[in-house]
DNA sequence: GTCTATACCTCGATAGAC
DNA sequence: GTCTATCGAGGTATAGAC
């Protein structure tokens, strides 16, 4: 019974945590306002988590590992190079649909402090997914489509996957979408940003 | 002397925040580091903005402004589809070279508060570029490519050409690329962005 | 216009009762 | 384990002398 209501206290503070950092960030979040999301007092929450850095590094880093995870399976299997562009472009939007702010709330932080980026992998247990690029050349040397830069390939089909997430208040705002058109847009790109990339290999 | 000397120091004051809000953002930033920054002190910075808020909004227009300004000169000429992209990829990639940390700030300050994009277009006298879907639209109607949507263009265009400067130290933490090998990829884009973009669209 | 000094407040963190 | 009350640092903004 403690234990169990002890467990279920610290995963509200966890959950309103990551609320609360995702959508204002380090600096613009506030204990009292991650204390009321999870329906418990300033005191309680540092009952839990000591201070604000320690909480935060711990939703920084879970969110950097979501997102590294929805990499690696992709990685893992050994698909052509057209089939592993058509799986990441689809699971990896899909996954965004879902976690909208989390890039924007990781570009934005790992700007402020790279430093945090080294962290993560050093304590997490995670090394960085350099074998991406690997896989990826070795993949692209298996296609029939000319030499093209593999980094430029990855930095590509990020940028087609994740921008519209970071830039959507922006993009709608300017262009006047309202959310269901961009909703649908998006919907749109898990087949087409895999296609136009793909176009644009056979035409390279 | 006295209006010249003003000038000046508002000028610094300018120049300060502008470093200090792009790279801090709104809720990151200290009137402390501001005023050092411009070699004066609290009070004074006061004297010439009576807010912090004041201050802020001047900066985040003045991005705006300046990101904007990127895009009109290119609409407003009458070139084809394919010439249109390449001259936009590279000025705008040109522009984010001498102001790499504008676009992160601004999709960043917007993300937090949307309400401030409507504010620019009613109080800075300038209008949503709608026109720049028409002008694509138009210019794509000329071209003997396919049908193809002028929204989700453009959004590749922006995606490929930003969000390597929003997403730099991620992408060079996760791939272990230094700054020299990350700056060239830049500049090959200048010339790669559209070619990837046209063979994309011949394909369709 | 520019400074020093300080008021006032917000916020992270702690003390201590229950 | 959870609360109320409060401290102290650090932040914005102002008062007032020069």
């Amino acid at each position: 019974m403690e234990t169990n209501s002890r467990h279920e206290t610290r995963n509200n503070i966890l959950a309103a945590a990551k609320k609360v950092f995702i959508k204002k960030g380090h600096s613009g979040a506030r204990m009292q306002e991650i204390a009321d999301e999870a329906g418990i007092n300033k005191a309680l929450l540092h009952y839990y988590f000591s201070n604000k850095d320690t909480l935060f590094e711990y939703i920084l880093f879970d969110s950097l590992k979501a997102i590294l995870a929805q990499i690696q399976p992709v990685l893992d299997s050994d698909m052509d190079i057209y089939d592993m562009i058509r799986a990441f472009s689809s699971t990896y939007i899909s996954f965004l649909q879902e976690n909208s702010y989390i890039p924007g709330f990781i570009l934005h932080e790992i700007n402020q402090d790279p430093g945090k980026l080294v962290d993560f992998f050093s304590r997490a247990g995670i090394k960085p997914p350099v074998s991406m690029f690997r896989q990826f050349a070795r993949a692209a040397g298996k296609s029939k489509a000319g030499p093209y830069d593999p980094y430029q390939l990855v930095l590509n089909i990020l940028a087609l996957c994740v921008f519209p997430f970071v830039a959507r208040p922006v993009i709608q705002g300017i262009f006047q979408l309202d959310d269901k058109v961009f909703d649908d847009m998006i919907e749109e790109r898990k087949h087409e940003v895999p296609e136009w990339i793909i176009n644009s290999l056979k035409n390279g």
